[in-house]
DNA sequence: AGCACGCCGACT
DNA sequence: GTCGGCGTGCTC
């Protein structure tokens, strides 16, 4: 981590555009977006336009790549030759594109995840790969109101709390511009003004975060505004967009590059005073920023999964912390971490227990799948009835997509597993391929086992595809859609489906996540989970907090507008508390006995962990790799941390990776931190080229 | 991460 | 005798 201490930076001011561009310093210091822990040097361009915060064309090695300028310097720099230095061949942007505060957050960033300032940097431009997220989605997420709507009391008395608490917790406003780099622990900040607003589904949350928002804007400071990076709650952004108007903006992968440029320098120039996004926009450079929002906190999807894999929540806490700013966030399903801060009263939680819409939550009915033909009981196929025959409709929920996922021989044991993955061939009936959901590889489905001959071997585990072919032969006169990643390729059909559902031209709407998450249809009258356990037997420590917020949000799409709502959870464990919790609504209950036994065996949030994931095409190079790190972190090991592993990842092969992994465990991150960089400085020298290392801090995921 | 340099095995 | 494998080191 040897982060160049020469000159502490200087800063930009207003006045630049004024004065004559010779103010730029002859010699800069750019990083660039590749694993260097190293600040480059470099003379300026001939027209002195490169300055800190812009992006720059320099040459590098035998090419020419695009940097960043985070330094610069009166006089040549003191640990080169002056002729090794080159000069800039091209400036990027005519106005600064990155400013204090991402340049000063991009050292935390890249302190916090032990990843490049070059990196830490690149990951807050969203790079805009994708092109899949289309924009106008109906039925989604909760339901904006163009216009403020009148308040319940527990939402008045929410916001009062954020405005008037949040004031009084809060730093002055000023952005401390001149202070230097933070030294000392990534980890030790102290937390900003925050709050939670711990509802059930349906009991105003937006509302009260768009009035948070609205205060802070009239009080002239600036707001984030953080959606799950689902393509359904993204239209969220668009509609937050209608209530602000012109001083709003969002910033989402569906963009295109030149149309996320013209956004990030319009929140630069301050025109903009709410942005709104998924993870990435945490980043926005917003003017004076005094409240950032986090919507559905527990959602995966604000934690990166490439370097930098950054947690939107906790790069949150940092800005607030560093800005002066608020920390606002929701959810009927807090993470562990959440409740464990409000327990401690880090957090402020502030309950919303009322339905808008009136009504006691939706009955929720546990089911056992046991003995039963098929993958619909009895109890669930009279409702889907009953429902029906009241005109009403009916979401049937399964997070796991093709027909069948397990194919067994019961002769000679054969499991039917992907040539490059780990991991069982799910049969797609329609396309009549066995996929590899990881991989995407593909072969044919076998007509007997391939190992003995036998035909006593087949398929077996349901997905979406067989409970769509079981309740169209169930139920033939009801109109049945299936919305899953592969009946929703062909761009717009997801949005189509979703449409005529709600217009009531579907009465039953079966799905993965997609249908469950964010969504709001009028017309549901029954929710059904087709197998609520197919988490729980995933070897992670947090499979029983994912499947609980699972079948809580599910549970939820139900009876949102009517009170005789009826969710039915099938499941082959009934007994199994994270689904008894769930069912009973019991959140109190689910984390009392969940963080006693995350006590217990030492894990989050009770202590901290960094993972170091090791892959390779070869076996052999891999598991020698991994050796030899654990070899190099054992003697570095703080005091108060352990080692787990070296051992092979629960998959261990991916995509013809083989995959080792090494978990560093202590009390806090401080120490973690410090021997974490020390252990990655020690492996850097002296590395194989085709072995892989990643690197996760606070991992979510440990597959 | 790329990419060049440099040192040991089977081939036109 | 060379082409090419991959271990090592560097990029201002």
């Amino acid at each position: 981590m040897a982060v160049s201490k020469r000159s502490a930076a200087k800063k930009t001011t207003g006045m630049d555009k004024i004065l004559p561009k010779s103010i730029n310093k002859p010699y800069l210091g750019i990083v660039f977006d590749l694993p260097l822990d190293r600040v480059f040097s470099y003379r300026a361009d001939a027209k002195g336009e490169a300055q800190i915060g812009k992006r720059v064309m320099a040459p590098f090695g035998r090419s020419e790549k695009l940097g960043y300028v985070i330094e610069e310097y009166d006089g040549p720099p003191p640990d080169i030759e002056e002729q090794k230095l080159k000069a800039v061949r091209r400036v990027v942007d005519t106005q600064p594109f990155f400013d204090e505060r991402n340049i000063s957050l991009s050292a935390w960033l890249s302190r916090y995840y032990l990843c490049s300032r070059g990196e830490a940097l690149a990951a807050m431009l969203p790079a805009g790969k994708r092109t899949n997220a289309s924009f106008s989605l109906p039925g989604g997420g909760e339901d904006i109101a163009e216009k403020p709507l009148v308040l319940s009391d527990e939402q008045r008395k929410a916001l009062d709390a954020i405005t008037v608490q949040g004031e009084r917790l809060s730093l002055p406003a000023a952005p401390q511009m001149t202070q230097p780099p933070l030294s000392g622990a990534p980890s030790s900040i102290p937390l900003p003004p925050m709050f939670y607003l711990y509802g059930i589904t349906g009991s105003g949350k937006t509302e009260v975060f768009l009035r948070a928002a609205e205060y802070m804007i009239n009080k002239g400071r600036s707001v984030i505004y953080l959606v799950p990076e689902i393509a359904l709650t993204l239209q969220t952004a668009e509609a937050i967009g209608r209530r602000f108007g012109h001083i709003a903006a969002t910033l989402h992968s569906g963009m295109s590059h030149s149309m996320r440029l013209t956004e990030w320098m319009r929140i630069r120039r301050g025109e903009v005073r709410i942005v709104a996004g998924p993870r990435s926009a945490v980043f926005a450079p917003v003017r004076d920023l005094g409240l950032i929002i986090i919507d559905e906190e527990h959602d995966g999807s604000y934690k990166s999964g490439n370097t930098p894999r950054y947690h939107a929540r906790q790069v949150a806490m940092r800005r607030c912390s560093a800005e002066g700013a608020s920390l606002v966030m929701g959810s009927a399903t807090p993470s562990a971490e959440a409740w464990k801060l409000m327990q401690e009263n880090g957090i402020t939680r502030l309950n919303l227990t009322r339905r808008l819409s009136g009504g006691s939550p939706p009955e929720i009915k546990i089911v056992s799948l046991e003995n039963t033909d098929g993958c619909l009981t009895k109890e669930l196929k009279n409702e889907i009835w009953e429902t029906a025959r009241m005109g009403r409709q009916t979401i049937l929920f399964l997070n796991r997509r093709g027909f069948a996922y397990f194919y067994h021989c019961r002769a000679c044991g054969f499991e039917l597993v992907c040539k490059n993955c780990s991991v069982s061939l799910t049969w797609h009936k329609g396309r009549n391929r066995a996929i590899c959901h990881y991989c995407g590889y593909q072969a044919a489905p076998p007509q007997a086992c391939p190992q003995c001959g036998s035909l006593e071997a087949g398929y077996s585990g349901f997905g979406t595809e067989m409970i769509e072919e079981e309740v169209r032969r169930t139920f033939p006169e009801l109109r049945v859609l299936r919305a899953d990643a592969d009946s929703t390729q062909k761009k717009g059909s997801l949005e189509e489906t979703l449409l005529r559902f709600k217009q009531g031209e579907i009465d039953l709407l079966l799905g993965t996540q997609m249908v469950a998450k964010g969504l709001n249809f009028p017309g549901v009258r029954l929710v059904g989970v087709v197998l609520a356990d197919t988490g729980l037997h995933v070897p992670d420590f947090r499979a029983a907090e994912r499947t609980f917020s699972l079948v809580v949000q599910v549970a939820g799409r139900s009876g949102r507008y009517f009170p005789d709502g009826k969710v039915i959870v099938q499941t082959l464990r009934p007994q199994d508390p994270a689904i008894t919790r769930a069912c009973a609504l019991d959140i109190e209950g689910f984390f009392k006995a969940e963080l006693k036994q995350r006590d217990m065996l030492g894990f989050p949030p009770f202590s901290r962990l960094i993972r170091f994931t090791i892959r390779s095409t070869d076996n052999g190079r891999a598991d020698k790799a991994v050796k030899r790190l654990a070899a190099i972190a054992a003697p570095l090991l703080p005091r108060d941390a352990d080692m787990l592993g070296p051992a092979e990842c629960p998959i261990g092969l991916i995509a013809n990776n083989y995959r080792f992994q090494i978990i560093l465990r202590g009390k806090t991150m401080g120490s973690l931190h410090a021997s974490a960089a020390e252990i990655l400085n020690r492996y850097g020298t002296g590395k194989d080229a085709r072995v892989y290392l990643e690197v996760d801090v606070d991992p979510v995921s440990l597959m």
